[in-house]
DNA sequence: TTGTATGCGTTATCAA
DNA sequence: TTGATAACGCATACAA
């Protein structure tokens, strides 16, 4: 391992002269700087981050901790946040499923930390956060001077899906859910409901699910075995609506009439079905950026809000349009 | 930021005897130990990790950088990687997209790295394996002391997709391609074309793809246009072929008749193509377990060669199968 | 069994 | 303009 040291030996010059030259201190000598930085060059030396990190306290580094990658969601996240941070010269790493690098939180390996990931538990957030870490959740509510939010707008999700299925005179209203313990869920379930109510003045079923596409084909069969006609569904996900796809499918049921579908998360599955699956969309790529502007701005000490992400229906033809 | 100092203060012992209890050094009593760990866990101690690493010269954490993680490929990959890196006691962190964290690996902040973006160019790799590095590389081929490739066997797959072909009996070939400058279409396209002369002493139609679903399209305008019927496309991935569909789709032909079509890569997408798209497919998953073993043991100084994943065809409906 | 002292690579303060 | 030196948090060889 080359470092500063073994410069300042070749060039005949101590180590701080080194440090100023590598971080361009205008403390001594162009010729002196441009001798030192060709050695540097010459022996490829590359600045090691411990030492640096050690002495900096700060490492310029952002985590950000995801449930996992995949599908086409996180992707755009990823991507939101990580063209922030580039802009303002941070690095990012992201943490997968669970895993301990979690740890780099209070270890202070990252200056801050950006969690979508409903596995990552609250109170270890809150913990972290008590110890002085600056973080941002995107997936959960939590009142801390070291957490801001920076969310889905569910509420508003949520109210779109029942007036755009309300919109084609669906008789019944069925709701597909994600698990119990899912904050996005529950509150567009909630909303979902009270809005039926309020508009419609009808009731609605709830089917319990769990976000995926196989809890979405088991909810088509105790649908189907309703023996309701005209129903309107407001799968809470999109993933949900595609095994609602699969399981009307096994019955030769083509959705759109007797059954309209509207989604949530605009996946990109959705485009491939048959009808093109009707979904509430949002930008994942905006809801990454947010919460990196709002990570840097705590960090940076400044003020900052929690911050609501909209949605807007895209229609496609599962609700029978066009 | 409490540290070691702050336990011994307390504890009223030095610090290496805090050092020691942290790490179940047997050297010091039990009592003193409990009591240590006691006064660290209600001061909640995290060990820094810089401070570590700059004496250990070691961090535990093995870099991985893909190119992005759109689609459901990655993800499949990682979790290979992920879960054995895990039962071994090595964090992980991802990098994409060309962003500046793959300076970790020179500046040693990661133990290793795994490398599965065609955008990381070869000439840095060879520079940080010079440095010391020790880099196992998924998606291209480079001889060097610590570098070890853990490669796809494209070759076998793409026999076997020129071989599923053939049985078809169709009349002409056709491959759609990759960019130029990607190895692996590189490789599936030479061994179809050999593999086709050397099996059915038929010529191969060539048309340049770029491994998106939009080259499909445009691709499949082409294929239109030569008038040709009976034709077998070798779609070089999946996406590919998705906009295969698409472009026919928009001339009502349904593919599977005039036109079979075999992917590569076994895109969950593709089974919500109408027909199901026939594809090669091999283990992302034990790809990126094989990757992971064999870098953690060139680290621990284990001999290791290079390995081939195998493919299989998986035959879904594109060829007109049923 | 415990304490003292050194060094990992870097930055930054102070003195020269 | 440059150099000597301390400090960051931790692990460990060596001394007590």
């Amino acid at each position: 391992m080359v470092g500063i040291r073994e410069i300042a030996q070749r060039a005949g010059v101590s180590i701080s002269t080194v440090s100023y030259a590598l971080n361009g201190s205008s403390k001594i000598t162009v010729e002196t700087r441009d001798r030192i930085l060709a050695i540097a060059d010459e022996l490829h030396y590359t600045p090691n981050l411990a030492g640096r990190t050690l002495k900096k306290q700060k490492t310029n580094i952002i985590g950000m901790y995801v449930n996992g990658f995949g599908g086409d969601f996180y992707s755009h996240v990823i991507d939101g946040v990580a063209q922030v941070l580039k802009t303002n010269h941070y690095e990012l790493i992201v943490g997968s499923g669970g895993n301990r690098s979690r740890g780099f939180i209070p270890q202070k390996f990252v200056d801050g930390a950006i969690i979508l990931d409903v596995n990552f538990p609250t109170e270890v957030i809150q913990e972290y956060a008590d110890a002085g870490s600056k973080i941002v959740v995107m997936d959960r509510e939590l009142a801390h001077a070291n957490v801001k939010q920076v969310s889905l707008d569910n509420v508003q999700g949520a109210r779109q899906a029942i007036d755009a299925l309300a919109a084609t005179n669906v008789k019944h209203f069925v709701l597909v859910t994600g698990p119990n313990d899912s904050p996005d869920s529950n509150v567009r379930m909630q909303t979902a409901i009270s809005q039926v109510e309020q508009t419609t003045g009808q009731s609605v079923l709830v089917v319990p699910g769990d976000f995926t596409i196989a809890g979405g084909r088991k909810a088509a069969k105790a649908i189907i075995d309703t023996g309701m006609k005209n129903v309107g569904i407001f799968a809470l996900n999109d993933e949900l609506a595609i095994g609602l796809y699969e399981g009307f499918a096994e019955q030769q049921i083509i959705v759109g009439t007797d059954y309209k579908i509207i989604g949530f998360d605009n996946d990109l599955i959705g485009t491939y079905l048959t009808p093109q699956l009707t979904t509430v969309d949002y930008s994942k790529h905006e809801w990454g950026e947010k919460a990196a502007e709002t990570l840097l701005a705590m960090i940076n000490g400044k003020k900052t809000q929690d911050y609501l992400i909209h949605t807007r229906v895209i229609s496609r033809g599962s609700l029978g349009e066009k």
